[in-house]
DNA sequence: ATAAAAAAGTGTTATAAAGTGCGTTAAAAG
DNA sequence: CTTTTAACGCACTTTATAACACTTTTTTAT
């Protein structure tokens, strides 16, 4: 679940895992993906089923009364997209109309799926080169402080 | 796995570790080769599975939300390319495309492999020479502040 | 409300490109 | 001279993707 692929999407918005992602997929015996929106970044973050549990739980738990908990909860739970998926199979998934919209990639039939161990994001390729060699990104959440409670987290 | 050699690349982007490397393979009883970009320098990373698998467990499990740790994330798992390897075989290893674009050796079928006891780098030629002859690299990366959770880290 | 039409979603197949394996040749080392 | 190593070439396999056909859902018009 690492590294950089450019991959198509069909007419219909659905793109396969590359096919090296298969046996890590088997392995820990998934079969649901979750697609939703990146709280920082116009990309999208996929999780593998079991992962997305332990994160959703945790975060619908937290104290929404503080405003960072309650966007990341509005950003991350209220835009999931939960998707069957069978890793024996094509590994192929819709990317909904919102999700793809929120990541502009409207128009554009490549996506870069980027895997980062435990999850991958999707990006509009522009924004994705763009983000990668562009300049600094320092600003952009340094200054926000963190709550405690998601301090240990890893979205 | 050390020292400086100077190989080449196949048709296909194949590059074979000389053979004097085979039996600290061996013993070490390697079987993965990771390969992913050099946070700092126009050149990749080579990391044999048991090293990479502390390296990445680690990097994975970071604060996101921090720029600065999203961006090595980005570059270090975003890139990673996760290859079988088998020391008593051929020990080759295929560089993808986009690994060979930002190591700037596109057309040139010629790569330095340079040995740095737990990893290797990849370097173009050309880049390499500069670096060696070239001057100082201090300003190049020290003011850069360096968060809390990875400066324990050496990748 | 019903039927027709359009759109959205699912699944299959064919083909070109990318990746892999292995034998052969050329070069270097002992 | 013999042995080992590196480089090259070719054939085979796997993978990605576009094209197509079919099903289901939604929209529109009567």
């Amino acid at each position: 679940m690492l590294g950089f692929n450019n991959i198509s999407l069909d007419k219909k918005s659905r793109f396969s895992f590359p096919a090296k992602y298969r046996d890590a997929f088997i392995n820990s015996n998934e079969n649901q993906i979750v697609i939703t929106k990146d709280p920082q970044y116009p990309a999208l973050k996929v999780y593998l089923g079991s992962e997305w549990d332990q994160i959703s739980t945790k975060l619908s738990s937290l104290q929404g009364l503080d405003p960072i908990v309650r966007n990341l909860q509005w950003t991350i739970l209220g835009n999931a997209s939960v998707c069957d998926f069978e890793p024996s199979g094509r590994m192929q998934v819709l990317i909904s109309a919102d999700l793809k919209k929120y990541a502009q990639i409207e128009e554009a039939n490549r996506i870069c799926l980027i895997g980062m161990g435990n999850k991958f994001e999707i990006w509009n390729q522009e924004n994705w080169e763009q983000r990668q060699t562009g300049g600094s990104l320092a600003t952009e959440i340094l200054d926000i402080v963190l709550p405690e409670s998601i301090k240990d987290m890893s979205f």
